[in-house]
DNA sequence: GATACGTGGTT
DNA sequence: TAACCAAGTAT
C-alpha cells in the first residue's frame, strides 16, 4: 500500500483489502484495555515463578530453543528434560544433527514418543544447515517452511529464540484466554479464528513485553491454570478472570474425542520401533514378528514405519533404523 | 475439519 | 480402571 492519492481499480481494491485486514485485527477498545490490566501481573508472576528450564536460559540459543519445542509437542516437559540434555550435549549445532543418519535421531529420541518429531527435526536441522548457513532463521515464514515446523512452534521460535513480537497460541494459552477472557472453562476443541485474533489483540505493543507475555500465559496455563484442577488462588489475574467472575461454570460444548491406543497400529508401531532403536544392526523379520500376533495388522503397521522414512528394509527380510 | 500419530503419568 | 492429559503437525 503506497500513494494514497491512487484511484485505480487495483489500487481501490488494495485500499478496500486493508481496511478489511485492519477490521479483522480492529481491537474493541475495551478489550484493549482488559490486555493492559492482564499484562503487568501476569509478566510479573513470571519473573518470580518461571521454572529454571534449560532451553530458557541463554546459552540454549536458537537451537536449543528449536530443539526444546520440537520434544515438547505434545509431550511433558519432565520427559523431555533428560533426552534434551543429552541431545544437545551431542549435537549442539544444526549442522552437527545434519551430519547425522536420521536413524540417530529416531534411536536417540528414545520413547519420547511420535518418533516422526525426530526425523522432521532431522529433517529441519538439514534445511538450516542447507539454506540457512546453519543458523535457525528468524522470519517465521522461514520457520514455517521446515518440516515439523508449525503455526505453533514457529511462533514460539520467534518469540522465545529472538524476542519478537509474536502470537504464541498453545494449548496453554488457549486454556488461560478461555477462561480469563472468554469466561469458559475450556476453549474449543480446534484452534479458530476467533481466538487468534483474540491472542493477537491481547498481544503488548513492544517485542520485549510481548515475548515475556508468551512465555508468562503459557507458564500460567501450565502451572496454574491446568486443565484440571486449576490453583485459582495462586492465579495472579484471578480477581480478573471472566471464568471465575462467571461463576466457574462446567464446560458446555461437546466433549474432546479421548484417542484410543490398546490395539492400534499405533501401538504396534511402538512396538516395532522400540526393537530397531535398540539393536545397531539390522533386525531380522523374525524379531520384529514376536512384538505382536496379528500378522496383517503387523505387516499394515511395518509398512507404515517404512513409507513415513522411519525404518528402512534392506534384503533378506531384514530391517534397519534409516541410514539416509 | 477430522484423523493418524507414542508414551506414560494422573485421576 | 478407563479416561484424561501433555509447549502439535501433516494430510
Amino acid at each position: 500500500m503506497t500513494a494514497t492519492t491512487d484511484t485505480s481499480p487495483a489500487a481501490s481494491a488494495s485500499a478496500a483489502s486493508d481496511r478489511a485486514a485492519d477490521a479483522v485485527d480492529a481491537v474493541d477498545p475495551e478489550l484493549r484495555e482488559t490486555a493492559r490490566s492482564l499484562h503487568s501481573p501476569v509478566v510479573d508472576w513470571f519473573a518470580t515463578h518461571a521454572r529454571d528450564l534449560p532451553w530458557r536460559r541463554p546459552e540454549a540459543g536458537a537451537w536449543g530453543v528449536m530443539v526444546s519445542e520440537f520434544m515438547l509437542q505434545q509431550t511433558p516437559v519432565n520427559r523431555v528434560l533428560p533426552v534434551y540434555e543429552e541431545w544437545m550435549e551431542r549435537w549442539p549445532r544444526p549442522a552437527d544433527l545434519a551430519a547425522e543418519a536420521p536413524g540417530e535421531a529416531v534411536r536417540a529420541w528414545g520413547r519420547l514418543g511420535y518418533p516422526r518429531r525426530a526425523l522432521r527435526l532431522h529433517g529441519a536441522a538439514k534445511a538450516i544447515a542447507e539454506r540457512h548457513g546453519g543458523e535457525v532463521p528468524g522470519e517465521h515464514a522461514q520457520l514455517l517452511a521446515l518440516p515439523g515446523v508449525g503455526e505453533y512452534t514457529a511462533a514460539a521460535v520467534v518469540s522465545f529464540a529472538y524476542g519478537k513480537r509474536h502470537a504464541v497460541l498453545d494449548t496453554n494459552v488457549r486454556r488461560v484466554f478461555a477462561r480469563a477472557v472468554s469466561g469458559q472453562q475450556y476453549p474449543p476443541n480446534a484452534t479458530t479464528a476467533a481466538e487468534r485474533k483474540l491472542a493477537r489483540a491481547l498481544l503488548p505493543e513492544d517485542d520485549t513485553t510481548a515475548s515475556r507475555w508468551a512465555a508468562a500465559t503459557m507458564e500460567l496455563g501450565a502451572l496454574v491454570c491446568t486443565a484440571r484442577g486449576p490453583e485459582c488462588g495462586r492465579c495472579p489475574i484471578a480477581a480478573q478472570c471472566a471464568w471465575q467472575l462467571a461463576g466457574a461454570p462446567e464446560h458446555q460444548g461437546p466433549a474432546r474425542r479421548t484417542q484410543s491406543y490398546a490395539g492400534t497400529d499405533r501401538q504396534v508401531r511402538g512396538r516395532l520401533l522400540a526393537v530397531l532403536r535398540t539393536s545397531k544392526d539390522p533386525v531380522p523379520q523374525s524379531a520384529l514378528d514376536r512384538v505382536w500376533d496379528e500378522p496383517v495388522q503387523r505387516a499394515r503397521a511395518l509398512d507404515g514405519l517404512v513409507s513415513d522414512g522411519l525404518v528402512e528394509p534392506l534384503d533378506g527380510d531384514r530391517y534397519r533404523l534409516p541410514l539416509t
